[in-house]
DNA sequence: AAGCAGGCTTGATCCGGATCAAATTGGCTC
DNA sequence: GAGCCAATTTGATCCGGATCAAGCCTGCTT
């Protein structure tokens, strides 16, 4: 690889504190590749040959069973994903494609099993990383069970905000069905909850929110007991 | 700790291995407690102070939000639970209660944070084990998503059938209530579920669950289309 | 500017599962 | 063995969300 986002890849937690030459080992062996919006990048059940980190656009994983399928996460720039099949070296348990056109780092996966060997560091970040995304899927289990869809939303859009800053103007980044798929309710479901939203301190305009009156939403939603820490 | 059980937990896949000294003095600093059932060990939103190890019993994972609450995992003897927690140091996603009288090491969280950093054997276990642990989770919160509940059911009396050698034979070791919790439905519809497995398949007799026919059974559930490597 | 297509919204209906209310069962104590 | 308590099952009803079916709006094409 040899490209100009490479300082930016190296400065993700993931790559930042592990030796230099190390990195460099990675990053000589990975390539950046661009892709098409719709594009599949791979499959549940097969074999995971990289590791990604998606530089420039956007994607989504998403799970299949029982002829359904449903969003489990919408990867932004500038994130890598699916760490853990690759560290496990098992089978995908998602699908990825991309929504926007979007150009990803693939670093073999052979690769960084044995580099996470050989570098201390490395597997350190690794390991916080894993546990975080074990704990963000832990909120979304217990979200999905316990509470029913329009409570669901009005938490993401507080989410949302929040990482955002905190405006009260949150702006989607995504189809308005894909954002349904990822809180698993149907697109038309999702438009009669923001309906509900909207007598509960909301407004809506196209993919653009605006939260008037925050108590009454947190009110309603009765956010997560337990604040992540600002990373 | 001076404890009988010792062996036995060193050989758990996380502590199995590092280095001779560095688990000594990890366990040199635990101490092992027994607890009565219906004990709650900790709840959401506190933080961590011990890595907890279950040498024997029974321990529900579970978690509140919006008055409700529903069973997150179920910790069966000899494994340690609530890593991800310890490792990023960061309040309790989930609270944890016995369910039989249970015994459990406690290991200071602190100590642990700092013999991982120090221990790269142990630093990769941990790593293995938050990788598994977001896996399960991923299958978790698909099955949620994807499956309705006789299916989920099924395919839980699938998986333990595996887990127990695929002998046709599944004994439940929970009340079924807390199956239902588990599994996020009611008992009353835990209860109808098998119901309709009773013609898929399945017969029940209180605990003991015989799968007569295997076939019609995978037919209805449609298992996970990724089989999970035997650990 | 008309026509079209895709995404979003709205309305009507249906279905899975929750809730509420009784039975029934099974293990216990006395 | 009677009585009791908790778990489970069964039945009736209700509710959230899915599905089906139109409309609607916006951006794009021709």
């Amino acid at each position: 690889m040899r490209v100009a986002e490479k300082p930016e890849i190296a400065k993700l937690p993931l790559f930042r504190e592990m030796q230099d030459e190390q990195r460099e080992r990675i990053f000589s062996s990975s390539f950046l590749q661009v892709f098409p919006p719709q594009l599949t990048l791979f499959e549940l059940g097969q074999h995971p040959d990289f590791l990604h980190v998606l530089v420039d656009g956007l994607v989504e994983l998403y799970a299949t069973s029982a002829g359904r399928d449903t969003t489990i996460g919408i990867v932004e720039a500038v994130t890598s994903f699916i760490l853990a099949a690759v560290v496990t070296d098992q089978p995908y348990l998602m699908s990825a494609r991309t929504i926007a056109s979007s150009r990803i780092l693939l670093v073999p996966a052979a690769l960084v099993r044995e580099v996470v060997k050989d570098d201390c560091a490395l597997m350190q970040a690794t390991m916080r990383e894993l546990a975080q995304a074990y704990r963000d899927m832990v909120r979304a289990l217990t979200d999905m069970k316990l509470r029913q869809s329009a409570e669901r939303l009005g938490n993401l859009i507080l989410q949302q905000d929040h990482r955002q800053g905190g405006t009260g103007k949150v702006r989607l980044k995504t189809e308005k069905r894909l954002l349904a798929s990822l809180l698993g309710m149907t697109p038309e479901n999702l438009s009669r909850a923001f309906g509900v939203l909207g007598s509960r301190g909301i407004s809506v305009n196209g993919p653009q929110i605006t939260i008037s009156d925050r108590a009454a939403l947190e009110a309603f939603v009765r956010p997560d007991p337990v604040r992540e820490n600002l990373a």
